[in-house]
DNA sequence: CGGACTCCTGATCAAATGGACAACAAGTGA
DNA sequence: TCACTTGTTGTCCATTTGATCAGGAGTCCG
């Protein structure tokens, strides 16, 4: 019936449902319980998936009782909806732009950084788009398919002039910016995979520097530039 | 009650447990129907991940009754581990060996698009064991600590051998395995993305070949290597 | 053909799960 | 304090799901 809002415009701020027709301004209590319960889901989606995941185990993250879950988020389809909202928007925030005009190096150095620190900061955010799309992407298709692809193809142009200027060698952009995207999502998606093979027990700052270090100096260089500084 | 085999010895023949003290030779129908089984339940554990995978879509998948295959696979664990057994042990007769003689960008870009062609091959595999991996790998943790933790530490010695000689750019190999193990397996995980955002139904060879040049390309100038031939 | 083993499957069940609901509590502005 | 809105929760239910089981069909071999 209601269609799942990230399809329709994922970085809209998310109202909630319930709460139409209000006269009172909804009090802070609303709001401190939908956080709470989106941080709960974000835990229990990446953990088990869409299906796996069950209220009644994100109530108990929450600390709340289902039934409470339920009345914030009339069903599971709508909160998953409204986590990825949450998602998107939080992300939207903080994606690089780059201009024509900048400087190759330095701004592809920025882009590899911006993408490691987010891997730090939201981990589980990572790992549920990655869930996702390995699933089919049955709720972010649309998503993919306006946002991302504008997105994707703005940041090729302007990469596509600097190779037409000669300021790094020719490398497809669109390949480059896949590149880029999956060696940073891998520190978050495949946490357990690194720290096993490390043998550590969890990820300290500077593993985060150091992988961001390698990244950016392979790649540019890959990409026939200089590491800036 | 028995443990997964999957963290006892991944690449064991998976003898099925409900074939034992046989005196007849097990017939055809066993191992056909076995595949049948496991391949559907590939499809179906990829779409939907572990929980949410279901034995009567299992079943559907393969044309089976229900019952049927849990005649086969006495349970639902099991039949994942054996799932993971068969994929496990697909990988392992692929995996490139490299060697301190070994040419480093002759054994790199092969290494690239053998992984490359995995991706092509193998795209479920690949996404079940993204699955597996950021879902906390649940299944695999016994894999990951022992048999891909030594090959990593194999390879990186390896590299770390040709750094030494000078034979290419001081880079750290973990990492290195780490960028290419993320980049390659991205075009498997990540398709639905790849394929929305650049506007296609479906991938072509063409597509695998185009990545695998861009990768090597990239990566072998990023270790400070020509790209062979 | 007959026994021995393998293979097949419908019926059945207990547990888990998404969600509806109604009664009740708490907050809010007049 | 009153009227109205928002928030809380226990109870209940239909469905789904993993798993069991018993009886029967098919296959193989002497």
């Amino acid at each position: 019936m209601t269609n799942n809002s990230v399809a329709e415009n994922p970085v809209k701020e998310t109202v909630d449902e319930s709460a139409q027709g209000r006269k009172y301004r909804p009090g802070r209590i609303r709001e401190r319980n939908r956080e709470k319960i989106l941080a709960a889901a974000e835990e229990e989606f990446a953990s088990n998936g869409y299906k796996g995941a069950t209220i009644q185990n994100i109530a108990e993250r929450a600390g709340l009782p289902k039934s409470n879950v339920l009345y914030y988020f009339s069903n599971k389809k709508k909160m998953y909806s409204a986590m990825f909202d949450d998602i998107l928007g939080r992300w939207n925030k903080v994606f690089t732009e780059i201009r024509p005009e900048d400087d190759p190096a330095e701004a592809l150095a920025t882009f590899i950084r911006t993408k490691v620190e987010m891997s730090r900061q939201f981990p589980l955010a990572s790992r549920l788009f990655a869930m996702e799309i390995i699933q089919g992407a049955p709720f972010l298709m649309d998503h993919l398919r306006t946002n991302m692809r504008e997105w994707v193809r703005g940041r090729a142009e302007v990469i596509q002039t600097w190779i037409d200027d000669g300021r790094m060698a020719p490398v497809d952009p669109v390949q480059l910016i896949f590149l880029i995207w999956s060696s940073t999502q891998h520190y978050a998606d495949f946490q357990v995979q690194i720290l096993m093979v490390e043998n550590k027990a969890e990820y300290e700052q500077r593993d985060f520097d150091h992988a961001a270090d390698f990244l950016t100096d392979v790649i540019l260089r890959g990409c026939g530039l200089e590491s800036p500084k």
